[in-house]
DNA sequence: AGCAACGATAGTGATTAACTATACAACGCT
DNA sequence: AGCGTTGTATAGTTAATCACTATCGTTGCT
């Protein structure tokens, strides 16, 4: 039993005629009366009352026939669902995006998909890197934006933008008067760094190679934001290293804080989008991509590779 | 598309192996590899997201694997009908019958037919032969039962039994005397007779071609039935002829009426089934025709041929 | 009786669906 | 880092199926 001999059996229903049936599916009478023979034999019923003067249904035919056609709308509805399902831009997109790009990001970037996109809503997770690149392989996630090196097996990475990165101390501090900061020196500030898990706290580590052995002058701040750690730089607490993103919007109207570029060559994290290599909606992650280099991020360079 | 197709997708969705959903499908890996490339092909959509990791299903693949699953359930439910309709004793069967037989015979065919095949209904209906032969060949009824001869293109008729006539007499009429009367000497008498259509009338005036032309002698009842007849009979209008089954039972605890035999050679009627030769279900009509003969109809005499 | 209409059957070719064997990709392990 | 393992895709072949044309058989009609 396929689908076709249930088109042929329902043609058949209506035009109570064998030719006209087959005419109708596009197919020769012999075709037609072949199929229904096999259905008849599959079925081990009579469907139909075939005599020179014209076709009867029986009356387990006719009740075979209305099941039949239920099956043919239910088969009509996958293709509808594969045509309204085959634009990539339809349906919700998971994203995920580390803590330290979410804040600064999200705000632009989702109404910008939203008019790009608008028949895919974004269903949205802040996590470390590490949480989101497991829900990303497990399927919970779609795609993820998250700091490089980020090598996975079977996810792709590509990258979006380069970021410097800042020094944030209070105001009136006494690398206010510099133009620039040497990397070197942070070692010397206390330096309010991100909990473990953070990448950022990494990256930050690591262009201080000092400020590792260097205790006593760092203070890890476990469960914490880069926004709690910039109200602790506000009331002298420390100084800490920020994004380009989440530093350079702060002075404007903040009498409290300072920022202040690193000496070349200026530390910096690449920022990328992430996914399965098997994930098959490509155009929505051009679309985020889109949305991303289409944000005012300052400080921000896009990596046009 | 074919069923196929959608057993082999929704195996794959449960089973999120290829190897393993196609074990289940009684079919080789590349077989249900191909199938479903073939499927993703024609939909044009990506149902899986393949890795050596596992197997996951895409947002739009569940959605159309759901949509396979009532597919495939209403799919199956044809073969449950056809399994339930396969018995021919199932479901109702449209009987008709002849006004001169109906009255007698169907109150002890229906609960025999009940009996021996419980979930057949009947659905019967009283009428002329031609009406029915036109409602027989129309498919309006299954089976009829009718008097011979009864010949029709596409229907076949299978003698059940022959009936012998009787003549029916007021009590103290002169032939009460008589062991058996001539049917010559029916013209003789007021014969009451049934109106044009119904063929006993018919059959009854063969029996006596006199009856034809000796007018006055006569009179049609039009609209009438058997019954009206008898009960003419009683209040002494005239004398008539009734077949074996309605009048062998009277003569019980009915002092106003006499029933007589004919002379030999017995005028009779054959009575027989009649159905399209296309009607399937023979199983049936073997169930009608047993139900006759089991049937007490004074007397009758079996068709054995 | 012959004809016309219609469905069934026979025979043939093309498509498809299944198989086995094997290639290829990705991951994990020593 | 190479190698084995696991898992899916591909190649090539065979068998089954589907649909065609041609024709037959039946039935009802003129």
């Amino acid at each position: 039993m396929t689908l076709t001999d249930l088109r042929y059996l329902v043609a058949l229903a209506r035009e109570r005629h064998f030719g006209h049936a087959a005419e109708r599916c596009n197919v020769s009478q012999p075709t037609l009366s072949v199929a229904i023979k096999k259905l008849e034999d599959e079925l081990a019923v009579t469907l139909f009352e075939r005599s020179a003067a014209d076709v009867k249904i029986t009356d387990i035919g006719a009740r075979i026939v209305a099941q039949a056609e239920k099956v043919l709308l239910e088969a009509g509805q996958i293709k509808e669902l594969a045509t309204a399902g085959r634009d990539p831009l339809s349906g919700p997109l998971k994203l995920g995006v580390i803590y330290t790009i979410g804040p600064y990001l999200l705000p632009h970037l989702i109404p910008r998909v939203h008019a790009a996109a608008p028949s895919m809503p974004l269903l949205i997770q802040e996590n470390y890197t590490v949480r989101l690149a497991e829900s990303l392989k497990r399927g919970d996630l779609d795609v993820i934006v998250v700091a490089l090196p980020f090598e996975e097996p079977g996810i792709v990475t590509q990258a979006v933008y380069d970021e410097p990165f800042r020094v944030l101390m209070p105001a009136g501090h006494a690398w206010e008067q510099e133009a620039s900061i040497s990397a070197k020196r942070l070692a010397e500030a206390p330096l309010l760094l991100l909990g473990a898990g953070n990448c950022f706290r990494d990256q930050v580590l690591e262009v201080c190679p000092l400020c590792r052995s260097g205790e006593g002058l760092q203070r890890t701040l476990e469960g914490s934001s880069l926004e709690t750690i910039r109200h602790m730089v506000a009331t002298g607490a420390g100084i800490t290293v920020l994004p380009s993103s989440a530093a350079d919007p702060l002075p404007d109207g903040n009498p409290l804080l300072t920022v202040r570029p690193f000496e070349a060559p200026e530390p910096f994290r690449r920022i990328a989008l992430a996914w399965r290599v098997t994930y098959p909606r490509s155009g929505a992650i051009d679309v985020i991509r889109s949305a991303i280099l289409g944000s005012p991020l300052p400080g921000v360079r896009p990596v046009t590779r």
